[in-house]
This record gives structure tokens, C-alpha cells and sequence, in this order.
DNA sequence: AAATCCATACGCAGTTCTGCGTATTTTGAT
DNA sequence: ATCAAAATACGCAGAACTGCGTATGGATTT
């Protein structure tokens, strides 16, 4: 069964550098090309469907990121998978986040990039390491809070003030002028807030205050 | 530079097999191994210091997801992959959740294996298409809104894995510990994130990392 | 071959933080 | 009015952190 691929590239070279890759496998047949995000959008609208796009990010007009926003909002069943460089990992991530499926890099050969196709199209995803691990990452946040149950350890509304001050990263000396108290008085607290927290420095009272939705 | 390795994996033949396909690489040094996650935890606390587990699911005593939790708990430098079988997706992702940096299908070859332990190792994570895309996934709903400019100043993976430790709550000399190297290294590694960043101390740059989501 | 970046390592001086003890004043509840 | 909790305040000693200068070896790039 053929796949029906769109390009959008702006670069001419890049373009044919990919299409001449894609020629290895008989089956991928490419519907047309497209040289930024605008054009290419006008195409899938006037022209016969596809399964997949292989999207550029940097171009004029309209960037891959937005133009994969687009397709995904009028198309969700088309896969886009964003064609990119190493050190393009910003906009690649904002492009996932607009749906894309994955990505495949500029220089991977024929095979991976095959592979990458075939992957999205059976119901994957292909991803980098790099970009793997930002998302898992993500993924662990919301969860992570929700693991164990919050408790407030009985402090005050005074030593919730002072823990305010310390995760906003202030010295005693610049949250005592803040509080309009002395340093000392900062200090008692914060060895106060210590103790009912169970830590022994700034950034564990940090941590568990924010563990526990204290801040 | 050789890679110190642990594997927990309660079935003798599996292991033999998977230390057979390890020894293609003379610089991937088994340190030791465990039947279950309890006696893994306690040679990890007993022994000298590894860089990756390689981690069974299902093991008697305590199996491979909540040992990951605990390593990561205590050791977070400490890389966990999975190895595990096409048909245990449920178990995999809550490994995932628990810290693991990836995974590794139990019948990978040598080659396979290999690459899954160097993406993680160099700030990476091993990753199925099939998970790849239960993480996009999940991903996309919570913070579909979040758009926000980040930037990576230009921070190395070890200045990461420096960040990542001082989030942590660690001590310069407890850090020093973890990624075996002095103390005078863990600041100077501190002091240059702390220029890049553009910030004055450990809270601060905390913070800003997390901003920028960069941990 | 030279230049650059990265990771490693050390010392000095100064700042900031932490634990402990003590003490007075203010506030709120009985 | 009294009692308890909270907020305020101070000093000492030691631990931890920060800025700055310097240096070396390895890897990468030019």
C-alpha cells in the first residue's frame, strides 16, 4: 500500500537531497512539496490526501511549528514529522507540543528515515534520545507531586511569609529589610521553619514546601 | 573511561545472557548483580559506586519499578534503564514515572544495548516509538498552554547534572561524592553555572532552571 | 598546528548560613 | 487577667557557600 507524503522545505537543495533518500523505497510517494508553511497548507486543502508530512521548521512565511498547529487542528489524521538539525531542539519540542509525531534529522540516511515513517505510521513515535528524555521529564512533574499526601507541619502564617522570601532566592539580610525585622529575628524563624520541616538547609525547606503546596 | 554497571534480574538464564552480550564491550564493567530490588539496594548502599542499573520489572522482594523509585530517591546520579519484554507496557511506564531513563527490550542485541546505555549516559533517554508516543501523549494535554521563551543557556550535560543535584538539596561535598569528583571541581562547575545563569546562588539558579525547565 | 571548549583540580578571602542558647514583647484565647 | 503561642531580638562558633585567580589534560574545531 503507498504512503503519500508532502515536503515542506524551503532550502532547494535540502529538498532534493531528501527526495533522492526517499526514492530507495518505492512505496513512499511523494504528492507534492511545498516552501513554507502557507503553501503547503494550501495544497492539502486543494489537492488529493496524504498520510504524512515531512515538515522544515525554520521557513518564511509560516514556520513549521505553526503550520503543524494548523494541520493537526484541520487534519489530525495526517502524521508531520519535523525534519531538523541537532541544534534545533527549541522549536522541535514547540513543534511536538503542536502535535507532532517525531522527528527525523537532516543528515539520517535513507534507512532511518524510513524507519521513522514506518514507526509514526503503525502508531509510534520517533524521537531522539535528547528529546525523549525533555519529555519524560515533563511527563514525571505532575505527578510526582501527587505521590505522597501534603501536610502542613504546623507552621505559621508569619514562617509561610519567610519561606516565600527564601524560595524567591533572598539573603537574611535582604528578607530582614523586606519584612521590616531584624536579621535575627529572619533567623529564628527559618531555623524554626527547619525544624518543623525536618531539613537542614534553604533548598530542602524549598523543595518541601513546594512538595506540599506550602508556597 | 569504563562504565560501571549493576543488573537486578531474578532469572539466571537471562542474566547470563544479557552479561554475554555485554562483554562485546570491554568498557561496560559489571559491578555486580542482584536477584530482586531489595539485594540491589543493599549492594548499592554496600559497594562502591555505579552509573546505570540495569533493571528487571518483575522480581520477588521488590520489583523493578519500586527499586527504581528508591535509587533514584537517594542516588538520583545514578541512571536506571528497564529491561523488559514487548508486553509489559504497563509496568514500563511506571517505571518511567518512578525516574528510569528508558528502556531495553530483553531480546536487544549487543549493539542495541550499547546504544541504550550511551544515550542515557550522555543526558539522553532510550525510548520505543510505542512508548515514545504514550509520553507525547500525555504530554500534550497538561501544558498544551504553556509557551513560554526558554532558553538553555548554553549549559553542558555535566553543568545539568551538577544543577540537578543542587536541586536536590545536596552539600558541594555530598555532590563531589556522587559524581565522584573533588570538591574544588563541583564548585568551579557551580561557578560556571552560576555566570551562565547569570545568577548568585543556589536558590536562584534553582529557580531559574526550572523556569527555563532545563532540569 | 593552533585555538577553543570542557572537565578536572587547588587556594585564599570574604560572605552567608546554620545550630544552639537566651530573652523580651505582642497577640490571642480561656 | 493569665497563660500559651507567636514574633521579635542578640551572640558565638562552626559549616557551607561564593568570587576570583590559576592551572592541566583531553576533545573538538579550524
Amino acid at each position: 500500500m503507498p504512503i503519500h507524503i508532502a515536503i515542506a522545505e524551503d532550502n532547494s537543495f535540502a529538498l532534493q537531497a531528501l527526495k533522492d533518500r526517499l526514492t530507495k523505497y518505492p512505496e513512499l510517494v511523494i504528492k507534492y512539496t511545498a516552501e513554507n508553511g502557507r503553501e503547503l497548507l494550501k495544497k492539502i486543502k486543494s489537492k488529493s490526501n496524504i498520510d504524512l508530512v515531512l515538515m522544515d521548521l525554520q521557513m518564511p512565511e509560516m514556520d513549521g511549528v505553526t503550520a503543524t498547529a494548523e494541520i493537526k487542528k484541520n487534519y489530525p489524521h495526517i502524521k508531520v514529522l519535523i525534519l531538523t538539525m541537532f541544534d534545533d531542539e527549541e522549536n522541535l519540542f514547540n513543534a511536538i507540543m503542536a502535535g507532532a509525531s517525531g522527528y527525523i534529522l537532516k543528515e539520517d540516511d535513507s534507512t532511518q528515515i524510513h524507519e521513522a515513517i514506518m514507526d509514526t505510521l503503525t502508531g509510534g513515535a520517533a524521537m531522539s534520545p535528547t528529546i525523549a528524555l525533555k519529555t519524560l521529564k515533563l511527563i514525571r512533574q505532575p505527578f510526582a507531586a501527587d505521590q505522597q499526601e501534603k501536610r502542613d507541619f504546623g507552621l505559621t502564617i508569619r514562617e509561610l511569609e519567610l519561606l516565600t522570601q527564601l524560595k524567591n532566592g533572598l539573603t537574611y539580610d535582604e528578607i530582614a529589610s523586606n519584612l521590616q525585622i531584624s536579621y535575627h529575628t529572619v533567623r529564628k524563624h527559618i531555623e524554626n521553619i527547619y525544624r518543623k520541616l525536618q531539613v537542614n538547609n534553604k533548598v530542602e525547606a524549598i523543595n518541601k514546601a513546594s512538595d506540599n503546596r506550602l508556597t
